[in-house]
DNA sequence: GTTAGCACTCGTGCTTCGAGAGTGCTAACA
DNA sequence: TGTTAGCACTCTCGAAGCACGAGTGCTAAC
């Protein structure tokens, strides 16, 4: 877009301006802004060409302009200040990352609540592994008399566990033979290959005719298969009520409807970089026409990706909310990653040279 | 409340049709109600008797009556058909119940779903375990040259585990000598009771100069906290807003932001039984002082004990709701006890004697 | 104790109207 | 040629006024 100076620094201030008071900006109050010091009458022929361009529009023919999807298109492609994030804010965030590692799931749910305080929008975070997990090592562990823990650890480095109880006595002796057997059929396995005639090719070796070894080999396709699944998590719903484009309650039910479904959130634009921004019509369910969509991506470790995402209005403080976001994933990536949040952020975050932004 | 046959009559009538309609209910549609013959004028005289017994109330001088929460409370008590469940109802709820018996956050959130899918209401379930959980068993995996995994069974008979990678490379002899010694000083012992001094009694006992009992103790304390914490889920949030009473936005907004919050969530009115219900003012906080909550306790065994429960307006299908609510909290019992939902249910269903209703 | 009739009240939806904000256009100016 | 001041015009928004209808309370008759 070839734009004058002057022509931005209008689109700029419009953008800006809506983004903070949802009214119609008049050339009057663009005129007033410091740094262009022409008059009204002036903006008002250049914001008749921006219209005519297709980038500002007028919801009614005497009120003042609100930008198009395409201005902000322009905006975030070439006129958006780089935020800078105040120390309190990589602060909150990075004590807020480093302040639980636990299971995935709860990471998630943290991740997307930070996320949507931080930028007041509904955010929603996805996990989803990549097929082809498979177990890497097995054990089992004798409890009591018909009692056992089955042990398995998979090729993403997680371990999982089952109590299983029999209603008959097992032997340690049995045990050792059977995760040995295990060991030898099973590691390595994709799901698929893991075949009813696999299984009772395994009881067979194994001598077992009580139903041990379909048991075990049922929990390791269940957790195969479980894997694949995405977990997606919505946070802050209510946030949306806070912008006087949803005010409107059928608009909002809609969209909060669209949200709450996990399969939707799941069809969402992924970014094929770090991050990606899809601004109102750009969107392809007909529920996110007129709101935005921004999503980091965040590396989750070997065999998992995912995202992390922000949903707004049109009207998005998108240079904002887009610096917390990838900030966020990185801090995400960094914590599963095994390391610590807070120093690989920092240091992250200090060699990133930004370009500082008012208000 | 002593109430004669006819009032009686003409409050649940009132309620009934109010519930259905969300509009203020006159005495002509009571009147033209089948099973009362008699006609509007006498009606009117009744509901002016109901209105300064406390039981309804007009919006404004000419409108029909509204149900107080008095008055909800008069027909929960005591008005109240059994709603009963067709057989389309519990086969839904039969079959998503014993669709998947998964980890426990899992089956909370199905449940929430399921629950607010069958009543339209935004539905919450909760799971928090008594304190006290202590561990029962412990045993270390050594996978490679540094990494083990830590697998421990807790009083609640749920085992967890954590893959512990060091800098260091440990051997098969160490492990095994820990695990003796952590099963003799770490079981059976309340959180409370694991101090510093006994975790550096133990590393002395052990001659752990790398720090790898501080490792393994600091996982155990993290557990049995971690288990204190209880679990919510909201689901069906938008459901709100199929109900004119939050058309507003404002006082949709707080509500969903009140119920967005774990803790508050906690914090609802728990039954001493199996039910309760809580109608409008009745709850405590400022935020349901117009809606009403119906939560049902499950049992999810030895030390777990969960809440399933319902918001909506005070202008509630309580007797379809609390049915439903009930039905479903039978089977996440026995799902949970390890029984299968299906035929527990199917019988708890037929040997519960019900009235027929209409609607 | 019940019913019919009637005057009364009050919320709802509609229309009207004026204020205010912001524009486009024209003409003057640098 | 670009900029500015001025002005008529347009359109939204909120307030005010009004008619309608639903539902009531009361009284008098049954």
């Amino acid at each position: 877009m070839d734009l004058g100076e002057r022509k931005k620094k209008i689109l700029r201030a419009v953008i800006d301006q809506y983004v903070d008071t949802a009214e119609p900006v008049g050339s009057k109050s663009i005129a007033s802004d410091v740094g262009l010091s022409v008059s009204s009458a002036t903006i008002r022929n250049e914001m008749a060409e921006l219209e005519s361009m297709g980038l500002l529009e007028q919801p009614h023919t005497s009120a003042g302009r609100v930008p198009t999807p395409l201005g902000y298109r322009v905006y975030v492609n070439e006129l958006m200040h780089q935020h800078k994030l105040s120390l309190a804010e990589t602060d909150t965030i990075n004590r807020a990352l480093k302040s639980r590692m636990q299971q995935l799931d709860q990471i998630l749910a943290d991740a997307g609540r930070l996320t949507s305080q931080l930028t007041s929008y509904p955010a929603y975070a996805l996990a989803a592994a990549a097929a082809g997990a498979t177990v890497t090592r097995f054990d089992l562990i004798l409890v009591d008399q018909n009692t056992f823990i089955i042990v398995v650890m998979l090729s993403n480095k997680t371990v999982k566990n089952k109590l299983v109880t029999l209603p008959f006595s097992v032997e340690q002796a049995t045990l050792v033979k059977l995760s040995t057997l295990f060991n030898a059929s099973f590691t390595n396995m994709p799901e698929e290959q893991i075949t009813p005639s696999l299984i009772s090719a395994t009881e067979r070796a194994s001598g077992d005719t009580t139903g041990i070894v379909a048991v075990i080999a049922g929990f390791i396709i269940e957790l195969l298969s479980s894997l694949k699944l995405q977990q997606t998590h919505l946070t802050g719903a209510s946030n949306l009520f806070e912008y006087p484009e949803y005010r409107d309650v059928d608009k909002a039910q809609r969209l909060l409807r669209y949200l709450s479904d996990e399969n939707e959130l799941a069809k969402l634009p992924a970014p094929d970089g770090n991050m990606k921004i899809t601004i109102g019509p750009e969107n392809l369910a007909q529920e996110l026409k007129d709101s935005s969509v921004i999503v980091a991506r965040y590396d989750a470790g070997d065999d998992l990706q995912g995202l992390i995402g922000v949903v707004g209005p049109t009207r998005m403080d998108y240079s904002k909310v887009a610096a917390r976001l990838s900030y966020i994933a990185q801090g995400l990536s960094h914590l599963l990653a095994g390391g610590d949040a807070q120093t690989a952020l920092l240091t992250e975050n200090t060699d990133t040279s930004q370009k500082k932004r008012r208000k």
